[in-house]
DNA sequence: CGGTTTCTGGAATGATTGTTCCAGAAACCG
DNA sequence: CGGTTTCTGGAACAATCATTCCAGAAACCG
């Protein structure tokens, strides 16, 4: 029979994550993936497909790992408020350090391919819908535990807080200014009082 | 002497902003732009420089075209919560609408390229705040009219609403659930309350 | 007009793009 | 081992990229 792979398909997956998160999908040559991914290109291609395959692949890959890092989070026991207030203070935290400010990869797909690119639009649709019911989730723990208050429509609280969370990210891409970002998060969870 | 220029600058630089809004940065050829801007390939270079240099006069360009129906629309007299109100529903309406949904120039210049570029980071900030003091004074108009209580630290409250129209607009990217967007308006105006 | 300057269209540039081809090394398993 | 299969590195590919060069047409003003 035959040789085995080499390399380990979900770390090179992982990687080619990384440099599409960083630097978008255009900007991103088949030549950075091949050097960061660690694979040879001819493997790539016959693993992967095209250099666009690759890119919804990563995106997948992404709800797999990244996005369910917020899941977790939601869905750890305490108030609703303060893993809120983690989420937020969380992509606060992340801007402010010395690292590469990526944002989110769903984001920037969307901004960077949704409007010319059905796959891609509806990739970040289902991650939207996913994020959005497990904020949902939360906040119907939250209402349970008698945390938030009776009166709001909490699919549409869900929708808002999904959507801030984008702003946000935008945001901390383009400044480092504290301040401003903390006063976004601070005037956000504010709804929930 | 010498021949005058036979094109507009303005014209041809608004054209040029039209394109590079709707496809991004990288994904825009200069052969896109000569096509769409109706001018040279030399007298691109002659006037604007290289593509790059281009790209951030067309931000400036946004800035003084489009970013001004916003200030305008703010300043309009009247009651300040109606004017918030048409800012929001406008983006869904335009998400909405047939056209291509091409976002934020701002946002979409942040989200492509602000975590690389300097300058384009610079010009983004420069907008934010320009955007961020436009609201803000309309919200100090609607406490002095008595439409908005006293109790909100205004300042964070423009912020918030700069950063919660950037994320509708990314979410208009990628959806077009008017309910889903509307709920998000709705939300978003429910602080003012 | 005529001399000068600038604009214009198209070709040419060299670099880089995504993708494929090829020959050989490497690893499997009967 | 040996036959088979797959991986690997690098070259090769055509297409496209941003940019520049060039020769001629066009328009200005003395």
């Amino acid at each position: 029979m035959a040789r085995h792979k080499e390399f380990d398909r979900d770390e090179a997956l992982q990687r080619a994550m990384e440099v599409f998160w960083a630097r978008g999908y255009e900007a991103t040559s088949v030549g950075d993936l091949v050097g960061h991914m660690g694979i040879n290109r001819q493997s790539l291609y016959d693993t992967f497909g095209d250099k666009h395959s690759l890119y919804l692949q990563a995106l997948d890959r992404y709800r797999e790992v990244e996005a369910r890092k917020m899941f977790e989070l939601l869905e750890r026991p305490g108030p609703v408020k303060r893993a809120l207030r983690q989420l937020f203070e969380g992509v606060v935290e992340s801007a402010l350090g010395g690292g590469e400010r990526r944002g989110c990869f769903v984001g920037n797909a969307t901004s960077e391919l949704a409007g010319r690119c059905r796959q891609t639009a509806d990739k970040a649709c289902g991650q939207m819908a996913a994020a959005e019911e497990a904020l949902y989730r939360a906040l119907l723990r939250g209402k349970k535990a008698g945390e938030i208050g009776g009166g709001r429509d909490l699919r549409a609280v869900a929708r808002f807080l999904y959507s801030s969370l984008q702003g946000l990210q935008l945001m901390s891409k383009a400044t480092r200014d504290r301040k401003a970002l903390e006063d976004v998060v601070r005037v956000t969870l504010s709804v929930l009082d």
